[in-house]
DNA sequence: CATGGGATTGACT
DNA sequence: GTCAATCCCATGC
């Protein structure tokens, strides 16, 4: 397969992988709703077995999506104001999904303005809650499809090189820190943390 | 039924 | 660097 067809299935091939892995694959590819669309720069893992995720609870009213089939969103409100989207991964009734950071903003940057108030490019989606602001997903969209939409997982932008991935441990949590599940695309400036310059060389 | 704690962000010292 | 906003939900009494 060339390699362009083969970015073209990235996101699907990324779907049917454990969560780490798909975590790492899904930089790169496309969240897009509406209008406003993005280049993922930044994921995280989570997985039942380690208690970070919200599944090692086993399912509750708040979990149960985590369970469902590969490909459905996962939406939680988080410090009781902000959003955030997860793609969940791993076969049905294994807990796993993966956390979206950051975007770098690929369409609709005007409407990412407007919704979030603020100018600069790498403001606009370099955070959990701040892209789901941008791009206006809330709470209403959890456990829908983001094969069907309205929000869509997408290929890589056709044309564009992928990202170098860096690998690091999770950020914001207190438990299982030690796990280097958080990805991002080496030197981007749309991430939530850059790199420390001094850790990037490698 | 009361309580505590977040997979965060933005404003401020 | 510190800190408040804000609320759902998991947990424990």
């Amino acid at each position: 397969m060339s390699a362009a067809a083969s970015d073209r299935q990235r996101h699907l091939r990324a779907l049917q992988l454990p969560v780490v892995a798909a975590a790492e694959q899904l930089v790169g590819c496309t969240i897009s709703h509406g209008r406003a669309s993005g280049v993922i720069v930044e994921t995280e893992a989570y997985h039942e077995s380690e208690p970070a995720c919200h599944a090692f609870v086993g399912r509750t009213a708040r979990t149960w999506p985590l369970f469902a089939a590969p490909g459905i969103a996962y939406v939680y409100r988080s410090y009781g104001i902000h959003a955030l989207l997860n793609v969940v991964a791993e076969p049905a009734d294994v807990g796993a999904a993966v956390l979206i950071r950051a975007l770098e903003p690929l369409t609709g940057e005007d409407l990412m303005r407007a919704r979030r108030g603020r100018d600069r490019t790498t403001d606009l989606c370099s955070g959990p809650g701040k892209l789901t602001q941008a791009l206006g997903i809330g709470l209403q969209l959890n456990a829908t499809s983001l094969l069907d939409g309205p929000i869509r997982l997408g290929p890589p932008p056709a044309g564009r090189p992928l990202p170098r991935i860096v690998a690091g441990g999770r950020i914001g949590i207190t438990r299982a820190v030690e796990l280097p599940w958080r990805f991002c695309a080496a030197g981007s400036r749309h991430v939530s943390r850059p790199w420390p310059p001094n850790l990037l060389a490698a």
